[in-house]
DNA sequence: ATAGTATATACGTGTAAAGGCATATATAGA
DNA sequence: TCTATATATGCCTTTACACGTATATACTAT
């Protein structure tokens, strides 16, 4: 478990750290919104602190828990050398993008789409 | 195995990925460039191309696997969430850049990557 | 048709990680 | 002090891969 990858390929760590975009979170707080069981959240945040991707500061019995840049900007990194290739392909990115559509589990948020001709499959 | 994230969890396949950016290439190519068994190397293109990171065509007996985008944009898409959080963080990040700087797995490289000078909370 | 080359697949095995459940630790408040 | 709350950790079981080795399939060339 020593790359960013393997740490993001758990869906509930995902799912902790868009929690965590909008604010920090105790470990209770993360545990009713995404109803998981204490203990399972307790070790996702461990493997998520020790990978860099969270931090916490003890606030009385609560601990809360808040994102740290790093680990995603090294993902950005790596990501990069493949932008320039996936720049000269728009155009099946849209296609693409129009099956996708609301596969991120950002918030409630307006999909700015340009006319999309092409429901087909 | 369904999400791009878990396909990426895995070295061998990061390092395939790292290959295709430059050009189109063979089974074997990847093969004697990897290091890796070709039996491995086929599992993985699998894995791959089911994913829809790379597809291929047939060359005479060889198979020419090529990158597709679409994968990349999703990645890019969950990772867009975190991106207005940590560009707030500019300089932490560039520290963290400065110890980094080429993590893009071209080739054998030093493991030196334990030691992490934390600012403390 | 036979041999050679390139790639894919099948099977068995080891391993690591995720989850459930119980329990330990720490802090607050009576 | 004792109790309640909040979080962490330990143990156990299950499962999902990744790899190695062997073999199958596909195409080429003689």
């Amino acid at each position: 478990m020593e790359s960013v990858f393997e740490i993001l390929a758990e869906p509930n760590r995902r799912a902790i750290l868009s929690l965590l975009v909008s604010s920090q979170q105790s470990v209770g707080e993360i545990e009713r919104q995404l109803r998981i069981p204490q203990p399972t959240v307790s070790k996702h945040l461990r493997v998520l602190r020790e990978a860099g991707f969270v931090e916490s500061t003890v606030d009385a019995q609560r601990r809360l828990y808040r994102l740290k840049p790093e680990p995603f900007q090294e993902m950005d990194a790596w990501l990069a050398q493949f932008r320039r290739f996936w720049s000269t392909h728009v155009d099946a990115l849209e296609r693409h993008l129009d099956r996708m559509d609301q596969s991120t589990p950002t918030k409630g948020k307006t999909k700015k789409k340009t006319a999309r001709p092409k429901p087909r499959t």
